[in-house]
RNA sequence: GGGCCAGUAGCCCAAUGGCAGAGGCAGGGGACUUAAAAUCCCCACAGUGCGGGUUCGAGUCCCGCCUGGCCCGCCA
């Protein structure tokens, strides 16, 4: 690279220079600026892991910055911050195996995060920087804990929101919660517990993943299929541990109806959907046969309620003791022991239904048919009920297991003409509904020929007039559990008074800090059945509180690492205020923003950019939070991220030997083509032999080549540091825009980022003519009288429509994030600009400023050597000439039939007729048509003509 | 098993239903050079994964397959 312009000393300069002109700093109210419209452009903020930032995480960065430029440039107010996700397991697990304490590690990783974004050239205002694990900040975390905690669902509450919508349900203070009179009169803690009870935040028993040998709680994807840990591979029990909950389940419908008005990619919007899970369906109860109990269960097809031959109860289903019989008891008993061991994704696992009879029986409601109870653990406990009627003629799990088990399978529905009936999951006719001949007397409901829909509509109605059932809308959504038993995470502002009084720490208190500790591990242990102890527990003088007189425990777990990205975009706004979470004037500025087009006006971020991989759980609790402080009044929208984009992942080569095992990429060669033999392992845990081709070698012994996800253990990693030392942090810009389409994966190629390099040296060139340039330590030198001789005031006028249609192409693209293309035309101006004779001095300033978000550094310089006063980082964007982007003439394509025959070149504003009257002209179209009489003629206008004879 | 997205030149990718090529990499030739690098100029290369359909006209729309990627996971 010896010849290339001097990116190592320019890129610096001019980040030092931003930093100090305070370049990017977003105007908040009564600020100069604010009057501007506002644009708040966001990345979702990185947890700073150790291993630092690879090429694959600026994608998103490098777009957005772009937006965000671009906007400065078209006159907004933009805020463009970045920040932190410090709370998090790896730095507890390094400093577990090291002593290094997780603060340490974490201001580390971030200087390293920081250091390379910034060598990147963002435009973020740094001074707006946080970090979730800083006490300024999690003392609002804790903070908007408490304002959860001392909250309750009203689902009668009926209002109208900003966007002027009638809204049902809203969160209100505990404090606004009816106590009913006979609770009252009980006393002043069975008033505590009801309310208790109600709170968004609440003490639940629930079944977690507990891993003795870590001494943690895991969630479900730390644990493998097999049922032991991800990490260190230790076994994982399932058992109840009471655990801090947040009510996420009342804000189902709200989460879900919302979603309709978010500018967000259709898929993502479909993903928290499917999270979501709304069913609608009935309530169904069965009597049971041997006592005054009843077997209550959920399901979407009433309608095949007379196919219901037996019943299954989810193992862990609390009447599963009771109704058992003696003979049955031994088995169940062992079956439910079995079961509780594996984990759900274990479960899931097994391809054959397993299950056990248990000899009690119940009653179907709608025929008084005598049916089977039985255990299995395809039925969930935490889906509905824990227990369903099975329909295995409508139903393919049903059937597969009334099959193995020899259980009765009726039709109850007909379907379509041409498809077998047994196990039909569709819609179709109701048939014996009841069954023909059967004595359903006078009260029977007959479904007998009504399709699905209506059928469920009567049997429904049928089941609520007889106080049998009734119609109900399920979630798949679970409430949201919100502790963990680790260290570095935020502490929870509550304590537990010695009779037992569950007390949230005053706001004067915040933040509860956390305690100082040297040994950050759990407490491990070879028994599933001891009591967890979290690192907090050994904290000493830290773990209780004397208050009023009166002792206090403090609680022990921490939150998860969603709780602090639940908000960080709301800090943003006002990230040093100290007598609020946010200035509401500031929170009004920001979000306030417009609803796309005929959507309600939900507001929130005007453009979030980040990867799919947090498509679901993040965006679905920052919107939950969002809300919650919405109905509290603490925020003016209804939803915290308005605009939506996800960036695609690049991939790289990686290779891996005979073996499957992984090889340094960046060592592979290629060679002659060989042939290798591999072993892969299927998904299904089953190992393959497949004999594949192959040209790449490391070490001499042949490798095979996959795309992959960039990562340490693929060995394919591409460090930006490496880029940007060769190439300059422009060239690395725009290599990942050029790559492709922001939205989609990509693989990485090293080989092919010196294309836009020659780009950005041939742009250089423009300005700077090589026989004035210096070496790098010369450039005052060439700032005095290095310019381009060739760049005068005269304008070569093909070159003057040329940039026209440059600046609206690149307008365009950049406002449909199509940044690929929007190279491709600049790339092709500085091309026609090289070749042409004149090029005026303000046509190459017009083009910087189009250059200037994707390549800011060159274009910052090059501006400047051209006199360019302000930094172009606040320059106005170009304006274009609509008249003059038009060319007088066009050529355009003659087909006869749809056939290409020639071309003709005809003045832009040629009429139809003029066309076809050329068209014919042709030579060629002659031979074809001769003298026949056209049938029609199709014209585009400036594209083609289409004879049709 | 279900859902979503994508398959265009050796590679990465363009193309509001309208001439398959904007741009880049790699390749070939040439200029410059003592030579090389760098730079510049020129050239070649596919008929759009497969099979149907709609249309004056299909890479683009519809149906069915194949391949790849991502997400979901017995949700009653």
């Amino acid at each position: 690279m010896a010849d290339s312009y001097a990116f190592r000393e320019i890129e610096p300069r001019w980040q030092a220079r931003w930093e100090a002109e305070r370049a990017f700093r977003a105007a908040n109210p009564g600020e100069p600026g604010s009057a501007k419209p506002p644009f708040y452009v966001l990345d979702f903020f990185p947890y700073p892991s150790g291993a630092g930032l690879h090429v694959g995480h600026p994608l998103g960065y490098i777009a957005s910055d772009i937006i965000a430029r671009y906007k400065r440039m078209r006159g907004f107010n933009v805020l463009h911050p970045m920040g932190w996700d410090a709370f998090g397991l790896p730095a507890e697990q390094y400093a577990i195996e090291t002593g290094v304490h997780p603060r340490e590690t974490t201001r580390r990783n971030i200087e390293t995060y920081k250091r390379q974004l910034r060598m990147i050239g963002l435009s973020y205002d740094w001074e707006r920087e946080l970090a979730t694990c800083d006490p300024s900040y999690y003392r609002w975390t804790q903070w908007i804990f408490l304002k959860i905690f001392n909250s309750w669902y009203d689902p009668e509450h009926e209002w109208t929101d900003a966007a002027g919508r009638t809204v049902r349900g809203a969160a209100r203070p505990i404090d606004r919660l009816p106590i009913p009179p006979d609770v009252r009169s009980q006393g002043e803690s069975a008033v505590r517990d009801f309310q208790n009870q109600h709170r968004l935040a609440y003490l639940a028993e629930v079944p977690v993943n507990w891993c003795p040998a870590l001494g943690t709680v895991l969630s479900n994807e730390e644990v493998t299929s097999e049922g032991r840990s991800e990490r260190g591979n230790h076994p994982v029990y399932r058992r109840p541990l009471r655990q801090w909950m947040l009510r996420i389940t009342e804000y189902a419908d709200r989460l879900l109806s919302d979603l309709e008005g978010l500018d967000w990619p259709e898929p993502i919007k479909l993903m928290q959907r499917n999270w979501i899970g709304r069913s609608e369906g009935a309530y169904v109860d069965f009597p049971l046969e041997s006592s005054e109990n009843v077997i209550r269960v959920f399901t979407t097809r009433p309608d095949t309620l007379y196919g219901a031959t037996y019943m299954v109860l989810a193992p862990e289903h609390r009447l599963v003791a009771t109704i058992t019989t003696a003979e049955q008891r031994a088995a169940v008993n062992a079956y439910v022991a079995e079961a509780r061991k594996r984990s759900d994704l274990e479960r899931t696992e097994v391809k054959t239904k397993t299950g056990v009879f248990t000899g009690a029986y119940a009653i179907n409601p709608v025929n008084q048919r005598r049916i089977p109870i039985w255990i299995a653990d395809y039925v969930l406990m935490g889906y509905g009920t824990g227990s369903i009627m099975a329909v295995p003629g409508s139903d393919k799990r049903d059937l597969e297991f009334a099959e193995t088990f020899g259980l009765d399978v009726v039709q109850v529905v007909e379907p379509p003409a041409g498809v077998a009936w047994r196990g039909f999951e569709g819609d179709g006719v109701a048939v014996n509904s009841p069954p023909p001949g059967a004595d359903g007397g006078a009260d029977a409901c007959v479904l007998n020929g009504l399709p699905t829909a209506e059928a469920k509509r009567r049997i429904t109605h049928w089941l609520e007039e007889r106080d049998r059932g009734e119609g109900t809308v399920q979630y798949k959504l679970r409430d949201w559990l919100f502790s963990r038993q680790r260290y570095w995470g935020e502490p929870f502002p509550i304590l537990y008074r010695d009779d037992g009084a569950i007390i949230g720490v005053d706001e004067s208190e915040l933040p509860v800090t956390l305690p100082e500790l040297d040994d950050f591990r759990p407490h491990a242990s070879d028994d599933p059945n001891a009591e967890p102890q979290t690192p907090l527990s050994r904290s000493g003088a830290w773990t209780q509180v004397t208050l009023g007189g009166r002792m206090h425990r403090r609680e022990l777990n921490t939150m998860p690492q969603w709780a602090g990205s639940c908000w960080y975009y709301l800090r943003f706004l006002d990230p040093h205020n100290e007598r609020a979470f946010v200035d509401p004037a500031a929170e009004r500025q920001w979000l306030a923003g417009a609803g796309a087009d005929g959507k309600p006006k939900l507001g929130g971020v005007d453009l979030y950019m980040g990867g799919a991989e947090h498509a679901v759980l993040h965006l679905l609790y920052a919107r939950f939070w969002h809300k919650v402080l919405y109905d509290l009044g603490h925020v003016s929208t209804p939803e915290p991220f308005g605009r939506l984009f996800n960036q695609g992942m690049i991939t790289a080569d990686s290779f891996r030997d005979e073996r499957d095992v992984y090889v340094p990429a960046e060592q592979v060669t290629e060679g002659p083509p060989a042939r290798m033999e591999i072993v892969q392992r299927t998904s299904e845990g089953q190992s393959r032999r497949q004999t594949i081709e192959t040209t790449y070698y490391y070490q001499g012994r042949p490798v095979y080549r996959s795309a992959d996800k960039m990562s340490k253990s693929k060995k394919n990693v591409v460090n930006p540091d490496a880029i940007i030392a060769e190439y300059g942090a422009d060239t690395l810009r725009l290599y990942e825009m050029s790559m492709g389409p922001l939205e989609k994966g990509k693989p990485w190629n090293t080989h092919d980022i010196i294309g836009v390099h020659r780009f950005l040296q041939r742009v250089w060139r423009l300005v700077v003519p090589a026989e004035t340039e210096g070496t790098e330590g010369r450039r005052d030198e060439v700032a005095q009288g290095g310019v381009n001789p060739k760049l005068g005031d005269r304008r070569d006028d093909a070159l003057e429509r040329l940039l026209h249609k440059t600046i609206k192409k690149v307008q365009g693209d950049i406002e449909r994030f199509a940044f690929n293309t929007a190279i491709a035309q600049m790339i092709v101006w500085v091309s026609e600009a090289q070749k042409a004779e004149h090029v005026a001095r303000d046509q190459v300033e017009r083009f910087l400023r189009l250059l200037a978000p994707f390549a800011p550094h060159v274009a910052e310089e090059l501006w400047q050597r051209l006199g360019g006063g302000e930094c172009l980082a606040r320059a106005a964007w170009p304006e274009y000439d609509e008249a003059l982007t038009v060319d007088d003439s066009v050529e355009i394509a003659v087909q006869v039939r749809g056939k290409l025959r020639g071309r003709i070149t005809v003045p832009a504003a040629a009429s139809d007729d003029d066309v076809v009257a050329a068209a014919r002209g042709l030579e060629a179209v002659q031979r074809e048509i001769g003298g026949q009489a056209l049938k029609r003629a199709v014209v585009v206008k400036g594209r083609l003509v289409n004879l049709i004879v």
